[in-house]
Parts: C-alpha cells; structure tokens; sequence
DNA sequence: GATGAATGAGCGTTCATTCAT
DNA sequence: TATGAATGAACGCTCATTCAT
C-alpha cells in the first residue's frame, strides 16, 4: 500500500504544449526508444505520471509530437502562399528563406530528422505527415517552378523532381543541425548557406557566356 | 557427381559480415534502441548468444557496423580519385553517380540515416563517421570543384558550402528511400533524379541567354 | 405544489454508507485489490477525493465496509433470538429462511466471499469478523440443535460440527450468487434451495421406515 | 545498456509445474491481484523473468493454474465413478471421502476459493470451470442419487438441489481451510466433519422412530 | 564453436494519496 | 465540503547479457 511521503508543487500551467516541446526536444536529441519519460517529463519540470493526464501512452505522447508539428508547418506554407509575389523567383526565394526561418532554424526543425528515423516504426504515421506536410510542401514549390516555367523564366525541368532538389539542401541542414553538427566541427552558416543553395540553384555551377560576356 | 550442390557450410570468416549485415538492415529499418538483438540473430540464422561470440555488446555491434560501412565508401572514393579525368564535370557526374550506384543503391545507403539518427546518442562513433566520410568526401567534392573554378568552367561558388549542395540530394534520397518510400506514395526514380539533380546543379533554373541563342 | 419531485439533496449523514455500499459491491465483484478507487467514487457518484473526506484509506474503506456489514448481521441474530419460539425446528427454519431474506440476498450475502479472499490480506479484520459474526451465529445455531437435543427431537449429534453444516449450504449460496452465477448458467431458485436444504437436514436421505408405513 | 552483474544458477527443473504450484498457493493466500510475480518467482525458487519464457503473461500464467487445476479433478470423478459400487450409500460416501482426500485436503483443495473470488474478473475462465468441474462433479452426484433412489434407498428429492446441497459443505470447509483457519481458531477436524456430514445427510437431524424403537 | 535457459536492471504504466483551489 | 490535477512508489513486462551444456 503505497506513499505515505508527498510534497507537493502545484503548477498549473503545465500545458500539452510544454510536454510535447520537452518530447520533441529528447526524441530529436536521442530518439524515440531511447527517451525515456522521466527525462521528458523533467525537463517539462512535471512528474513522470502527469504526462499520463494528458496522453495515453508514450507512442501517444509521440503522435501528438508530430500532429502538432505538422499544423505551423501548414499554416506557413499557406500564408507564403497568401503573400506569393508574381515573380516566380521572388516567390521561390521567400519559400526556402521562410521555411528556414519559421520551421528549419526552430525546434520544429527536427521533426524531419525525427519522422525519418521512425517512419519505419510508425508508418501509419509517417504516412500522415507525407500527405499533410512533404506532398503539400511539393505542391507549393512545384506551383512556383510551373509559373516560372509558364513565364519563361526558368527551363522546363521535371517539377516533381525539381521540387525535391529544392528541399532535400534544407532538410539536409535541418537534420545536419541536431545530428553531426553537436559533436562535429566544420559548422555552416545557414543563412549562408540557403542562399549559396537559391544562388545556385537559381544559376548553375557553370560559367554563363552572355554573363561572362557582361563582364568583359 | 555434384552438380550444382550450393556452398554447404558458411565459411567461418564470413560470420560477422552476415550478423553486420543483418544488424545493419534492422538498424536503419527500426532504429537502435527499438532493434532487439533476438531479431538480428533470427535475421542471421543464428541464436541469440551466438552475437556475443563475435561482438562484446549491442553497442559493439553497432559501433562494427558503421565502422565497416566506412571502408567501402573510402575505398570507393580513392577509386574514384584515381580515375579521374581531367574535365571537372565528367569528375562531378562521376562522383555522384557512382556514390549512388556504390553506396546508396546498396543497403550501405541506410548508413547516412542511422548514423544521422543515432549521432545524439554515439556522439565519439559521429565524430569518427564525419572524419572519415563526410569530412573526406567533401574534401573529394571540393577538389572537383575547385578544379573547375581553376580552369573556368566553375563560377566561384564557396567550394564548402557547394560541396554540402550537391551531396545534399543523394543523401535525401538515401534516406527517403529507408524511412519514408516504405509505407508512402510517390516513388521516384533514383537515376533520373540523380540526372536532373546533376542537370540543376550544373545549369541552374534559370533559362541562359546563350542558350536560347543556340536553339534560335 | 410540489407534487413527487424527488429528494434533491442527499443528507450529509447518508454520504458514507453510500460510498461503503458502492464499495462494497465493487469489493465483491472484482475484489480489493482489483477495485480502483476511481471506480468506487464514480459508482457513489463522487470524485476521487471526496473519499478520503470520509476514510483515510482503501484499507479504512475496507474495514469499514466489514464492520459495517456486520452490524445488521448480529442485529438480525438477536431478532431471532428474541423471538425464539419454544420448537427448535421452528426455530432452525426461521433462523435459516431469515439468514436468507435478510442477509444472504441482500448486497450484504456478498461479504462472506469478500471477506474469505481477503482473510489473507487482512487477519485482524477476520479475526474480528469471525468472533463477532461467525462465532456468534453458530452458537445461535448450537443453542436451537442443544435445545432440540434436549427435548428428545434431534439426535445427539456434535452440535459445533453440525451448526457449520447448517450454514454451509446457505453460505455456498451466497458465494455463488457473487460469482459463478454471473457467468454460468444452471440458476438455482435460492427459495427452493434453502427449503430443501432445511428438509434434507431434518429428514436426511435415506427413505425412513416409519414414514414407509404411513405411505402403505 | 543494462547489466554488466550476474551471478548465475542454473536450475534446469524449473518446471512450469513449480511456477504454477508457487503461483496457486500465493493466489489462494493472497488472491490474483496482490500477489507480485516476484513473490510467485522466489517461492519458486527462480528469477522473475524465467516466469515469463513459461507464460506469457500473469494473466496467463493464472488461466495455467486453474487449467491445470482441473485435470486432477476430472481425473479423480472419472476414477470415482469406474470403482463405483452398487451400494449408493457407499458410493456418495466414496465420493464426498475421495474429494476430500484427494483434492480438498491438497493445495488443489484453494482452487474453488480462487475461481470463486476471481470469477467476476475472468469470466471466460469462470465458465470453463463451471463446464469442466463443477458440472460435471454434480452429474456424478446425481447419479448416485438417484441410483439411491430408484432402488429405494432414498428419498425422492431433487436431484439438483441435493447434489448441491452435498457438495456445500465440503467446498466450504476447503475455503476455510485456506481463510479464517489461517488466523481464527476453532480449527474443526477434516474427516470428523466429512464424516458428520455424511452421517446428518444420510439420517437427518431428527430422530426416527424406527431407530428409536431399536434402542428401547 | 554454438545454443538457449536464466538472469535482473530498467522502463512504461497504474493508481492510492495529497492538497491548492 | 468537494474537486481533480499532480505525485511517486510499485508492479508487470522486456531484453541485453551470461554461462552450463
């Protein structure tokens, strides 16, 4: 017949919210098996069996992790598009630059990292977060390659591939950033970096001759 | 009188390679932690204890896995080194398609996601990784890349943060192709992919006007 | 002008006998340890903590929930003693038929099976229950067979082994209303039940050779 | 990464057999709920693991106990009833002795305890019981009633109403046994009590006049 | 070498108990 | 008085690890 001790601290504002951003942290950090509650539940400072008021079990707690990661993904994506400028490689410059900044460069950017890792675990899961986030992210970036093909702009290149040329550089910083780059040197300034990847991808590696010709 | 008996008895030496192998496939399939040993060695052919024979613990097993997905990768790059050419964009295409076909073809491509996922948790094993393959790889890409700035064929893009770009792709697609192309639509087609992407990288999105002269 | 509307407010003083009555037929059901307190609160209509306005314990609710069963269980001994009518067989019906009625098919014949799993658990319970309860119903019993004995009616048989034989049928009873009976079919009319045990216990098996004769 | 420790000893007899003897005297001491597999594990004399490479789990290791509970019982009736006599007198007596000997005075003798307190819980369980045992012990009783009475030995009664009747007692004293005998005193002597059962079941309570007439 | 029964530390989950409101 | 969010000790179950065979 247990607990005769207690002490007690009230602390009411102990939100979802601030358990599923403990969550997201750890799983990012160490992965989902190799979290332990305990650890989550301290560093949302709350005791191992509140999580349970407010999730059924740790795979719970984990759905609920990425759901909810996936609705300021979406919001950001839509409002782009609300903003979306006429020039396509305005527009194209303001997807990859926001995406960093609304998502990549926050904790939300390691729920790529923290699907992939899982996916094979929680397909079901993983299949959600395709439709709702990756397909969508797709649509948006290949409707912008589409206008500027339809303008003239850009070259007629296969949008589908395209659009994942497009992302893979960000997701690759994002995963880089909560995986080698805590125990590895070498580190990139992505903002550097986002636009050396628009700078290129928008002109090439090689050596243009009408600009060359500007520049003599 | 033996016809086409197959190999009867595994050969001794080639035991740890087949409990690597299976360890690998599991790893990247499920993740460390989720991956119970009892399933590596059934995967095998082998009992339980027999892991213990050949490595002193999971963590051993682990740690043998990413080590020895390591040298085929450098092997591969020294190969690619010595035979290359002089033009830096048949070196480039060299590079990637071959990293494809060599490594991220094979289930050697699921190293770049566990190692991702687990480099929280094996912080001194990323290290060692990034030496060794990121960090030697880059320097590989870089040299490529240098070599073309040299002869004028290259624009004077940062050679650090171009060489991230352009391994970026291949590694999404190694990833996606472990994590996500397992339970979701929409696959694609790794060597058109990696065509376009080399397609991109070298020509950019934009429509070039010396181009356009041609097709006039 | 109010015509039938209910009792609105509970007294305050009926508070703890329905929090024991819920308990009690949750104890009984399922048993101490499997019963949650939740349960219990909710069958009472309460919330969880109100309980402990009135027990200090699971353990108090227990005990409180015994004692308090044993309470109608002396009073109705002591009815029956007080009108004890002068024939022991009219007695020994009317203890046995009123053991029934008032105990056996009330919510209170569950404490019997409640208290014989719990024996274990809890000794000092027992012990209290046995002296004041079982010890003190079979000497009621033992005072109807001495009395019968005495007046020639029954034969010289050991009275304490002989007034567990009396209770054992009705407690059986009792103890499968609370179990068996809600799953297996074959229900037995208790009614019949007990007539019949009160007849075979004066009568016996066995055809009688006197009663033979009046048949002839 | 768990356990560098371990002392070892091999115990190769840790039959299932003792892992559900351990487990059916705790059961019946303490019931289903409050027993700890740990407790059922060192009675046995192994670790709390080995528990689970015989059973899958505590649930399941409780349906072992009961199931295996119930062959020795079957097998008893059906031994019963191929010695049986012609006699009906000796035959229930045979039986009502025999139950007693061979399963009531055993650590089988706590299973009708056990189903009892745990047949609201397992309901399933509880019918299967119901099917195995205990209607099938009646039907064995019933025959021998009414053997008794078609050769007129005994009286018409209800063949149903009397084997419970019969039964009673003797369950009831296998659950005292394995309750308040633990801690109440007034312990009654196993056989004086069959016996008296036997005897106030066969004559009745009441004097007969034929008897009566032999004493005179 | 190879096996698999046995171990026990550790984790997810439950639930009796507390207390600020 | 009544509530229910919060607690944390305890338990069922897992699984990496060991070792007699």
């Amino acid at each position: 017949m247990p607990a005769k001790t207690a002490p007690r601290r009230r602390r009411k504002e102990a939100r979802p919210q601030e358990l599923t951003a403990a969550a997201l942290a750890l799983f990012v950090e160490k992965g989902f098996s190799a979290t332990r509650l305990d650890e989550i539940a301290a560093r949302a400072g709350v005791s191992k069996g509140t999580l349970y008021l407010y999730f059924d079990s740790k795979e719970a707690l984990f759905k609920a992790v990425i759901t909810e990661g996936v609705v300021p993904t979406i919001e950001a994506g839509e409002a782009l598009l609300a903003a979306s400028a006429d020039d396509p490689v305005t527009l194209l410059r303001t997807f990859l630059l926001s995406w960093w900044a609304l998502i990549g460069s926050t904790p939300l950017g390691g729920i790529p990292k923290l699907m992939m890792s899982e996916a094979g675990n929680f397909p079901a899961l993983a299949r959600y977060y395709d439709e709702v986030v990756i397909q969508r992210g797709h649509a948006l970036l290949r409707t912008a390659i589409q206008r500027g093909v339809d303008q003239g702009i850009f070259r007629a290149l296969d949008p589908v591939l395209t659009s994942t040329l497009l992302v893979a550089p960000l997701v690759h910083l994002a995963n880089w950033k909560h995986s080698f780059a805590g125990c590895c040197g070498g580190n990139i300034d992505p903002l550097a970096y986002v636009d050396a990847h628009i700078d290129l991808v928008l002109h090439g590696l090689t050596v243009r001759h009408d600009e060359q010709e500007k520049h003599s």
